[in-house]
RNA sequence: GGUCUCGUAGCUCAGCUGGAUAGAGCAGCAGCCUUCUAAGCUGCGGGUCGCAGGUUCGAGUCCUGCCGGGAUCACCA
């Protein structure tokens, strides 16, 4: 399924089911062998090699019965001789390198509309939706790090899957009760003195987080050393926690106010990262769900209770463990209620596929809950998807929030807001613009630094978070490709200044090297985007943003469009400026990212 | 201990699902701004792809074993 053809544009399509048509064809005559046109792989020439696409004849042997070199050059005469784009081939051992016309690939760009709808295909929302959760924090502190890496893989996903076509909804499910709530409560009750986020003047989901911190060391200084379960502090939390469940109306309202001032800390944290859900689902609502099902589930004889009446899920023969479902109490637990939310959502979407955007640290949990919910007969549960991505580790290692080395949200884009502002002004880059013009820049710059810095790793990988490396704007960067952009523009205005303008390619004149390798690079992007959303990898895309910003630099290195003189090329040199400048939009706009018309 | 996962240049990462001489960025060194923005470009140095086997025309990529790092295996969430 997942063959090279899969995730082509419709230029490359063509190209390919062309050129492998063709060979099928060939091989058939020459060899007299039935090869499945579909089945002849056909991939991009190395940088070294002279050529566009290259196929590899070693198959072939068998059926040639000849040479490799020979091979080659039988299938690459027969291939010229019926392709009229084919230009010349040449065989390097076993690889047939096949170059096509300049004419063809300037004809393959101006077939393309490349607008802003360019590489996007259009979703259907009469389909079933795909069902993407994440971000799902606790209102107990203010978002950290890894926080930061959830939301960007989930916003930039959502992104990449409507590109690709899919009707896409977003759901997060936010911890708004348990036990750490009551510990906040408590300790704002007895040591806050009435503060609010206004009267503290800062963000409320870091006033909650510093009460949290303060119950842990007032409770630590309590114990002694000794047992913390068993301190007075405890006691006190876990009684609010049984007046919660019992709609006490003081510990209600208490707890309702501490809430909205998390809730709304966080709101403005989303708003900056340009983060945004279809849809909020809140714990409180949702945790005593999941009890029914557990429950008929025992009824049919999936699940097995105890002698001490607790329920469990037998999974030793799916080589995973036993696994409780409800305590001997007969209350639930975190399973229990994602069984419930699962099924829930299923029913409030009529979902397609839920895709979940969780740590790894809960592949066990997801394998779990994904099986169970098969053994209880819910057949959808096939296409529950665990996005399972890496942690986010610190040159000090892991972060712990006791030894202080959590890196907050909020503070790091900040963080890199500065930097950018300071940068730019070493360089003068700013002299320009008004206070409210510089300022939009330097946030549009510190959030493209810190989404292409996280986005452009492979999600399934741990990754190192350096801080001193992610205010460098240098390289392999978002801004680089920020500064691509706005070049491009100060380019394109100036020759407009000039009276230099372009609406057509001229499809039959030369290009230069450095055009080709560009031209032929912005036709991938169609093919990027399938691929990102096939393999829920945004890194994807930030590599091919970079590949793009590196081959226009090169080129607008060595080639000039205002001093051009033969006036054909200077128009093409321009559409290709303006393609690369919206191929540039399109792609980093899946990472959230924004491009500035000057920096 | 069981299961899962990762190991590629000094550091951070790519490597198109098995193809050619393994690539970028950072760091280091050397060049390029009176000419479209030098947050840029060009070049140099830097590798036993953790180790050992296997599969085949061909392995960084697939299989097995070992070494090393991480995660997980709660009547926590």
């Amino acid at each position: 399924m997942s063959k090279g053809h899969y995730y082509l544009s419709l230029q490359k399509k063509m190209i390919f089911s062309t050129l492998q048509h063709e060979i099928s064809a060939i091989l058939n005559d020459l060899y007299s062998a039935e090869i499945e046109s579909n089945a002849i792989k056909l991939e991009k020439t190395k940088d070294d090699f002279e050529g566009d696409l290259t196929l590899v004849v070693f198959p072939f042997l068998r059926i040639s019965k000849k040479k490799p070199e020979q091979t080659a050059v039988e299938i690459g005469a027969a291939l010229k001789d019926r392709l009229d784009s084919v230009d010349t081939y040449n065989i390097i051992k076993g690889f047939l390198n096949i170059s096509f016309k300049e004419s063809f690939w300037l004809q393959s760009i101006a077939d393309e509309k490349i607008d802003s709808n360019y590489g996007y295909l259009k979703s259907d929302t009469t389909e079933k939706p795909i069902v993407l959760e994440y971000s799902s924090p606790n209102t107990n502190k203010p978002l950290h790090l890894g926080h930061v890496r959830n939301n960007l893989l989930g916003l930039s996903l959502a992104k990449v899957l409507d590109a690709a076509g899919k009707n896409v909804k977003t759901v997060n499910l936010i911890n708004d009760r348990g036990i750490h709530i009551c510990k906040t409560m408590l300790a704002w009750q007895k040591w806050g003195g009435g503060e609010t986020p206004e009267t503290a003047g800062v963000k409320g989901d870091h006033l909650i987080g510093k009460y949290y911190v303060l119950f842990d060391q007032k409770n630590k200084e309590e114990a002694a050393g000794g047992e913390e379960n068993d301190t007075v502090l405890m006691k006190e939390a876990r009684e609010m926690l049984i007046k919660w469940e019992e709609n006490d109306a003081e510990v209600r309202a208490l707890w309702q106010k501490l809430n909205d001032w998390v809730l709304a800390g966080f709101d403005d944290t989303y708003k900056r990262m340009g983060v945004e859900f279809n849809q909020l689902y809140f714990e409180s609502q949702t945790y005593l769900s999941g009890k029914d099902i557990v429950l008929e589930g025992l009824k049919n004889g999936v699940l097995v209770q105890d002698e001490d009446q607790s329920i469990w899920i037998d999974l030793t023969n799916e080589k995973l463990d036993r696994k409780i479902l409800l305590r001997s109490d007969g209350t639930s637990v975190y399973m229990t209620q994602d069984i419930g939310t699962a099924a829930k959502r299923m029913q409030d979407f009529n979902a397609y596929e839920m895709i979940y955007v969780v740590g790894n640290e809960q592949n066990y949990h997801f394998d779990v809950l994904k099986k169970t919910l098969i053994k209880l007969g819910f057949e959808w549960a096939e296409n529950i998807k665990h996005f399972s991505y890496g942690m986010v580790e610190l040159p000090e290692g892991k972060m712990k929030s006791r030894e202080g080395t959590v890196v907050d949200a909020d503070e790091l884009m900040d963080e890199m807001k500065n930097s950018a502002a300071a940068i730019a002004k070493e360089l003068g880059k700013a002299d320009n613009l008004s206070n409210e013009e510089a300022d939009r820049l330097y946030e549009m710059i510190g959030q493209a630094a810190l989404k292409y810095f996280i986005l452009k790793v492979d999600p399934k990988k741990n990754m190192m978070f350096n801080p001193e490396e992610s205010i460098d704007f240098n390289g392999n960067t978002g801004p680089f490709i920020q500064y691509t952009h706005a070049r491009i523009n100060s380019l394109v205005q100036k020759a407009e200044d000039l009276g230099i303008t372009a609406s057509n390619w001229n499809t039959e004149i030369g290009l230069h090297d450095l055009e080709k390798d560009l031209l032929v690079l912005l036709l991938d992007l169609p093919q990027e985007i399938q691929k990102a959303a096939d393999t829920l990898s945004p890194a994807i895309i930030a590599n091919y943003s970079y590949d793009i910003a590196k081959a226009f630099n090169s080129m607008y290195q060595e080639l000039s469009i205002v001093k051009e003189e033969d006036s054909a090329k200077q128009q093409n040199r321009l559409m290709l400026c303006k393609a690369t400048q919206q191929t540039l939009t399109n792609s980093m706009a899946l990472l959230g990212i924004e491009l500035p018309e000057r920096m």
